[in-house]
DNA sequence: GCAAAATGTCAAG
DNA sequence: TTGACCTTTTGCA
């Protein structure tokens, strides 16, 4: 499930779990196989976050890892489970071991190569002084759609479908309008509102996007089907006007709103 | 048993 | 804009 809050989450977490100790790595699977003898033995010195990107710092090195779609970490205390399945990466270590499965990136970086990488990404609300008006500006001179605009990760990052979907009917937002469009104190707004969503998904470990009063049950947990407002509530009423939530495709990535809300 | 879907990205045309 | 890729889970035969 991995939005930018999922990678923050897992960087903190993997602090925690095997940070300072160090780590035994190798990739049962064998598609890291190279990675994972430059690891071994080294210890986890530092980890961080950028978007949807995660950082293992070893010695002078750097494991990058890039969940994409599919890819998943797993982790608990020792004695490691046997391997099962397309088992990319394995590190033990502090009585810890994590599993890494299905990612899009796994590799070894200097730090040239690393620069790199953030070098194409744009501010990330999760970070400790991300630079705003750089986004505003970047949204502002453009005229693909807002819906556009926000999942690419040069403009945002860390911001996925979810959050997307979610934050544009928050702000009741068509997800049409160009970039440029916008009055900066909108995209203001919503990049206040990325930030508050974001760091609730870290500390919850999951996206809720829905304010209390919004629930089908006001109170207690929110059920799965009323953490969001629109997100895959495709022909489900608006929980605020009623209408059938719209779908859509727009750049290969399925975009849902609300027709009478949004505009 | 197989197809489809899933919170993503990149490169080719 | 499309297809390829990474892997697991779910749903339907």
């Amino acid at each position: 499930m991995p939005e930018g809050h999922t990678i923050h989450r897992l960087a903190r977490r993997h602090a925690r779990l095997i940070g300072g100790q160090h780590v035994s790595a190798d990739s049962p699977q064998g598609r890291f196989e190279d990675g994972a003898r430059l690891l071994d033995g080294r210890a986890l010195s530092a980890t961080d976050a950028w978007g949807k990107h995660l950082f293992h710092r070893y010695d002078d090195l750097w494991l990058h890892v890039h969940l994409g779609l599919y890819g998943t970490f797993r982790d608990g205390t020792l004695p490691a489970p046997a391997p099962r399945g397309a088992l990319r990466l394995r590190l033990v270590g502090g009585g810890h071991w994590l599993e890494l499965r299905g990612p899009t990136a796994c590799e070894v970086l200097t730090d040239d190569e690393r620069g790199r990488i953030l070098a194409r990404l744009g501010p990330d609300p999760l970070r400790r002084r991300p630079d705003v008006e750089a986004f505003v500006a970047r949204v502002l001179r453009s005229r693909a759609p807002i819906a556009t605009l926000l999942m690419d990760q040069s403009v945002v990052a860390g911001v996925g479908n979810v959050y997307r979907a979610e934050v544009l009917f928050r702000h009741r937002l068509d997800p049409f309008r160009p970039g440029r469009d916008h009055d900066a104190a909108v995209l203001h707004a919503l990049w206040d509102d990325l930030a508050v969503l974001l760091r609730a998904g870290v500390r919850a470990g999951r996206i809720v996007t829905t304010l209390l009063k919004d629930r089908e049950r006001p109170s207690g947990r929110p059920r799965r089907e009323d953490a969001h407002y629109v997100y895959r509530r495709t022909d489900l009423p608006c929980r605020i006007c009623g209408t059938p939530v719209q779908d859509g495709e727009i750049a290969a990535r399925r975009l849902y709103w609300c027709p009478v809300c949004q505009v």
